[in-house]
DNA sequence: CACTTGACCTGTCCGC
DNA sequence: TGCGGACAGGTCAAGT
């Protein structure tokens, strides 16, 4: 899933339903997805109570009593989603649950808490984890990642410095690069990139003070937009009560190839920049008008 | 240093 | 209907 508005969502949710739980067991069938040693777990996961829930870039923190904490890397189709005993309802409830019955094929992790209600880690492709770490270490386990986007210190000139470790790079590769940047990923960097009418493959020397101004409120506009909107689901994401988001219906340019952009009506593109599928407008994020404005 | 490719995995979709 | 390949929200490591 998740970029940054996913992982904040899914913190949203986790806020208001699992904080001050007390956590009755852990199970985990696939050692991958939560690596630590079981005693480990038993130790200080097992009997601890949640104290809160933090997220780092497009990592969530659940702070446990025992002075320990749960971060969880989702990657690209990990699901955190909690259930109440009365809350089972299934595939095609009308309130946009995407998911049924839990546990599932895709279940990774069951912590099961003392009222007996569960939260469930599901990942289909098997690329998230759960690591324990000690809560006064994750400052530092944190500290590679570049600043938040929606913190006040993420001015323009912050984004600027940020860039400029990277000069000689395409803008999107280094706005995917969560040293940079903490927390955009491959649907915000194209959809702050469309906003700012930034082409994808500009060297970051090659953008003005005015485009480095206004991708840096495109990117602050378009992650709290789809805050707003509950993050996006192509496929598999959800929030902690299953349900979708829907920026992706809103989204300019994001899995949009073929279609008109609509600011000027010329046809998407999708081309490959970094590995990743990439879309844009040829007419309006063209290199040439990055330049010209320069 | 910058960029590409493959790995890690499962599942879906598209063309033949 | 079946099969192979490309592709999917994210990082890593290794090679050019």
């Amino acid at each position: 899933m998740p970029e940054l508005p996913e992982v904040e969502t899914v913190r949203l949710g986790l806020e208001e339903l699992i904080v001050s739980k007390t956590i009755k067991s852990v199970d985990s069938n696939w050692p991958k997805s939560f690596p630590n040693d079981p005693l480990e777990v038993r130790k200080f996961v097992v009997g601890s109570q949640i104290t809160g829930i933090n997220r780092r870039a497009k990592i969530l923190i659940i702070n446990l009593s025992s002075g320990y904490s749960l971060v969880i890397h989702l990657k690209m189709t990990g699901q955190l989603v909690y259930r109440s005993e009365s809350t089972s309802f299934g595939a095609g409830h009308p309130n946009d649950s995407l998911i049924g019955l839990l546990p599932d094929k895709s279940t990774r992790v069951i912590i099961e808490f003392s009222d007996n209600s569960t939260l469930f880690f599901n990942d289909q492709r098997r690329f998230g984890w759960i690591k324990l770490i000690k809560t006064t270490n994750i400052k530092q386990f944190t500290s590679i990642y570049g600043p938040e986007p929606l913190e006040d210190s993420f001015t323009w000139q912050e984004l600027g410095n940020r860039l400029n470790l990277r000069p000689k790079s395409g803008i999107k590769a280094v706005l995917l690069d969560q040293q940079i940047i903490a927390g955009i990923g491959n649907i915000y960097a194209d959809e702050s990139l469309w906003a700012a009418k930034i082409h994808p493959l500009t060297p970051v020397s090659e953008l003005s003070t005015q485009k480095i101004k206004l991708l840096r409120n495109s990117i602050v506009d378009v992650l709290n937009l789809s805050i707003k909107m509950g993050g996006s689901s192509t496929r598999n994401y959800v929030n902690a009560e299953g349900k979708r988001g829907s920026y992706i219906k809103i989204a300019k340019v994001f899995r949009r190839e073929n279609e008109p952009c609509p600011r000027c009506g010329h046809i998407i593109s999708k081309i490959r920049v970094a590995g990743r599928g990439t879309h844009y407008c040829p007419y309006c994020q063209s290199q040439n008008i990055a330049k010209m404005s320069k």
